[in-house]
DNA sequence: TAGATTGTTAATCGATTAACAATC
DNA sequence: TAGATTGTTAATCGATTAACAATC
């Protein structure tokens, strides 16, 4: 088989493409797999084999052109095309959101927002606001293709089925409901795919609060301790 | 070696969790692997593969006791004990942290907030915000070792050095900034450990919009097409 | 040339999956 | 008993790492 281009490599070229940002906005010109490496925190061998596998090619003694670098990563990424999104649920995360200021940097925007009280919603950077109601007619009109998802968690599936309906087709879900990429059906029979990220925030913090607690910060504790943990536990109840 | 216990793991337990959780109270007493598989979106051999090596027994036709798992799961996890945490940076995304609502169901507790400017953090929940200069000070009298980082981006590596100063030894960072978890040297020369787990929104939205641009989405894509897309450019220019 | 860095191959590692014997 | 489900082993898969030849 053939290796294929993942998640995990993508996320590490988004995070090549901002370090090769800043390091031209230095005047740099040239870098070497080992700056990058430690940069994001990878072995130099894995930069250079990502680079490798999507044909981005160095110098065996000058490492590689940053000006090259950036342009074949935005190109692949698609970092050159629109970024436009919509926020529904305007409470206080979504309406953080809308208002998150390194968005623009990253070149994304926010179009508009939806809420189901959305006269109670401050109007925020100018960015509006409509009925969820609205949600399908908006989002086609404006052609959006991705939605973040800052709804209470009661509301979330019903929510998630509105925005495929509306043809969202990627969704950031900041819910703590387990929202399922994939396929569906849609009203029209057509199958509708979509992606969802679900960015569990208490998830996270429980999991901070494992990891610290295990001897072994941000690696692992072995199986043969838990196995102990249990068997002790069982002779004493 | 001897396998262990990582923090894909970890993740999928906590997510066992709440969906045994749910079921038992719906007054359900067994679940089998299946069921448990469906619902976290893994296959049944995986579910009975992370009970196996945490050593808790099912019966071969009778599955798995409810009760035995949120036991055996909770006390694994640590999620009994006091999830108590700060916020640094009370602008729109950590005040909204602050009010949370699913944390609490969660047993996750906010006690403090810090920013730079405290007077203009309107005071929510109940939650006292404090003057950033007095986050060592507090950390230490209140016992934390968790802290969310909701700070502009310029500030993030300097709050960053403060919260293990203070004592932090787990952090949600929220700033596109990446932070690196791992052993440090402290003032006193003793070291630091500290686990950190970004969320970068922005990366992440932009990660869908790959991921929705590509034919496959959800999946990857086969790197001859990328190579051929290269040299096709390579060609042209 | 000597030294340094890329590019690629092979080895390693770990997680997931498949399969099936054990057994309730 | 027959059927269903667990528990474990072996196979598969893919990503990371190590090593080193190629070469600027």
């Amino acid at each position: 088989m053939e290796p294929r281009l993942n998640r995990v490599m993508v996320l590490r070229l988004a995070k090549y493409l901002r370090v090769l940002q800043q390091l031209k906005a230095l005047g740099f010109v040239k870098v070497f797999s080992n700056n990058l490496g430690d940069a994001i925190g990878v072995t130099p061998a894995v930069v250079r084999k990502d680079f490798s596998l999507i044909n981005i090619p160095g110098n065996k003694r000058g490492g590689y052109n940053i000006d090259t670098l950036i342009t074949d990563i935005t190109t692949l990424l698609g970092h050159e095309e629109d970024h436009a999104v919509v926020v529904v649920g305007c409470g206080r995360i979504g309406g953080a959101l809308m208002d998150y200021r390194e968005f623009e940097r990253e070149g994304i925007r926010v179009v508009a927002g939806f809420d189901m009280e959305p006269e109670r919603v401050q109007a925020r950077s100018g960015i509006p606001v409509h009925h969820i109601s609205k949600l399908s007619e908006v989002v086609r009109e404006l052609k959006i293709h991705v939605g973040i998802i800052a709804v209470p968690d009661n509301q979330a599936a019903s929510v998630f089925d509105q925005m495929l309906e509306a043809g969202i087709r990627g969704i950031l879900n900041f819910t703590s409901v387990d929202l399922k990429s994939g396929r569906r059906c849609g009203p029209d029979n057509c199958p509708i795919q979509c992606v969802v990220q679900n960015v569990n925030i208490g998830l996270e913090i429980d999991n901070l609060f494992y990891l610290i607690n295990t001897r072994d910060p941000g690696q692992t504790i072995p199986l043969s301790e838990i196995k102990a943990r249990h068997t002790r536990a069982a002779g004493a109840g």
